[in-house]
DNA sequence: TCTGGGGTCCTAGGACCC
DNA sequence: TCTGGGGTCCTAGGACCC
């Protein structure tokens, strides 16, 4: 906490549904929900209009699409969406070093440490330049909260949504809190607000006068200290610019849940690949591998290994994840895997050197039985798992193979490349009516619709041939004249957090 | 058409060591 | 051979966030 609100969060309001509305001009005004496409997808971002339906994040698509049917519904683009968030993270950068990413549309400023505001009156005056100067550059809202601490700037500038500002005064940060529901505490989620409520706490005020002792009692150590602190308003977590990853990840939620064991396998050793691509991308090695398994009734295991040394050899970890699921009972049917690496070190020269040594140790002391065995099945499977395809990015199992049918087969047909290449909101040109975005296709037909950022009318919208030789995919226009757009792919990276707004 | 994907942090038990 | 007490590492699970 400090005297003036100097903490600065910003929230970019409905992210993605709203940048696809402004690379699309025919849907401005409309509901618009991003999410999976598939059987088992869910909404990552719904726009304002959607929202009145009663859509929202974390929504299943079947449900969205029940309370919302003429909504648009399109395919996340990330690679679109981290351009435009390089662009917003690069204006934060001018108003202090200390800017602290939480995701693609969220950040913490600390303006005291840029130096370009000491009371109310200057931090509120930076918080409406950089909204004005995010609309210019974007032709995007966010919002932004002022406050002494971090708790409260985000909780100021959820209030401020959208496309507004709220500045909490230091000081008044308990009564402020004190009648709002103990889910407004960042950190309180659906578990710790029943766990309370069942013990009589609902609000804030509740939280205080149960006092720390009682908040340690029920939700432990940890977590029941820092509640109590953040009850009174007291929050001095300092914004980090630098934040280390601590671990890779991928996953994937099949259409129909996979029965067969090879298959499941064979989508281990896929993961395991993607995983390995993503941690070497990040510049990193790591010590401990993961699997993860959703089973047919949710239920979700993990389980993991720790090798001697940090590697980032795409065949001792595809090695290992193989060893894990070994363990891993799947009769019943699988509908998620996922492979993750932690225990990250940075990629050096003096990682492989020892990791290497330490293989060769664990080599000469390993059952050549179990060796042999574990190298004759990652041949055949290595030779399968190069046959497919990579998926691009965005475009999961459930957005790619939707209905397929759970077999030993090889992806990757004509009709589901068409599926993938012919994405719904994904952009295309045409040689003679240019620039457009695809509005469905199905049956060997995509039907586009022809305009760009700047129309201001809706475009007009034909259908062709799946492989008409005129059409193809295009990366994104900008969507503000000379703005940059998501063909780059060089826009600052954001570290930790996830890849949502909200 | 019930439940994505990528992360973070915390807890708790057991192994192991001193 | 009658039992202590820490510290650290590893594993598994869960809550939470966007």
């Amino acid at each position: 906490m400090r005297a003036a609100p100097t903490i600065l969060h910003l929230d970019m309001d409905a992210f993605f549904a709203a940048a696809e509305q402004a690379s699309k001009p025919s849907l401005r005004g409309k509901p618009v929900v991003v999410g999976g496409l598939g059987p088992r997808g869910v909404v990552a971002t719904a726009s304002y209009e959607a929202r009145r339906f009663g859509v929202h994040s974390a929504m299943p698509m079947g449900q969205a699409r029940r309370l919302a049917p003429n909504a648009a519904y399109l395919v996340p683009r990330f690679a679109f969406y981290r351009a435009i968030s390089g662009q917003v993270m690069e204006l934060l950068g001018r108003l202090s070093p200390l800017v602290e990413p939480l995701s693609l549309d969220e950040a913490f400023v600390d303006l005291e440490a840029g130096g370009l505001a000491d009371d109310s009156a200057g931090a509120r005056a930076v918080g409406e330049r950089l909204r004005a100067e995010i609309l210019a550059t974007t032709g995007l809202t966010g919002s932004v909260g002022l406050a002494g601490s971090k708790m409260l700037a985000k909780i100021a500038s959820e209030e401020a949504k959208p496309d507004g500002l709220v500045l909490y005064e230091p000081g008044t940060e308990r009564a402020l809190l004190a009648p709002r529901s103990v889910r407004i505490i960042p950190g309180v989620g659906p578990a710790t607000g029943d766990h309370l409520r069942r013990a009589g706490i609902t609000t804030v005020a509740d939280l205080v006068e149960a006092g720390e002792d009682e908040l340690v009692r029920i939700l432990g150590r940890s977590h029941g200290a820092s509640l109590y602190r953040m009850a009174l308003g007291h929050d001095d977590r300092p914004v980090v610019a630098e934040r280390d990853a601590k671990s890779v990840s991928v996953e994937d939620t099949f259409d129909v849940d996979l029965h067969d064991r090879l298959r499941i396998r064979l989508e281990v050793e896929r993961l395991a690949e993607r995983c390995v691509r993503r941690l070497r991308g990040s510049g990193h090695s790591g010590r401990t591998i993961v699997l993860k398994v959703r089973r047919y009734d949710f239920s979700t295991l993990t389980r993991s290994e720790t090798l001697r040394g940090p590697t980032d050899d795409p065949l001792v970890v595809r090695e290992a994840a193989e060893r894990l699921l070994e363990l891993v009972d799947t009769t019943g049917g699988v509908r998620l895997l996922g492979v993750g690496v932690s225990g990250l070190a940075d990629y050096t020269q003096e990682d492989l050197f020892a990791q290497a040594e330490a293989e060769a140790e664990a080599e000469a002391g390993a059952e050549a039985g179990a060796e042999a065995g574990a190298e004759a099945g990652t041949e055949t499977d290595a030779a399968a798992g190069a046959a497919v395809p990579a998926a691009p990015e965005g475009v999961g199992p459930s957005a790619g193979r939707a209905g397929a049918a759970e077999a030993v087969e090889v992806p990757g047909t004509a009709a589901e490349s068409a599926v993938r290449r012919w994405a719904p909101g994904h952009d295309v040109r045409h040689a003679v009516l240019g620039a457009g975005w695809v509005q469905g296709s199905g049956l060997g037909r995509v039907t586009v619709r022809f305009e760009e950022p700047g129309s201001t009318a809706p475009g007009r919208v034909r259908t062709f041939a799946v492989d008409d030789p005129e059409l193809e995919p295009s990366d994104p226009l900008p969507l503000v004249p000379g703005g940059v757009t998501g063909a780059e792919g060089s826009a600052p990276v954001v570290r930790a957090g996830g890849q949502h707004a909200g």
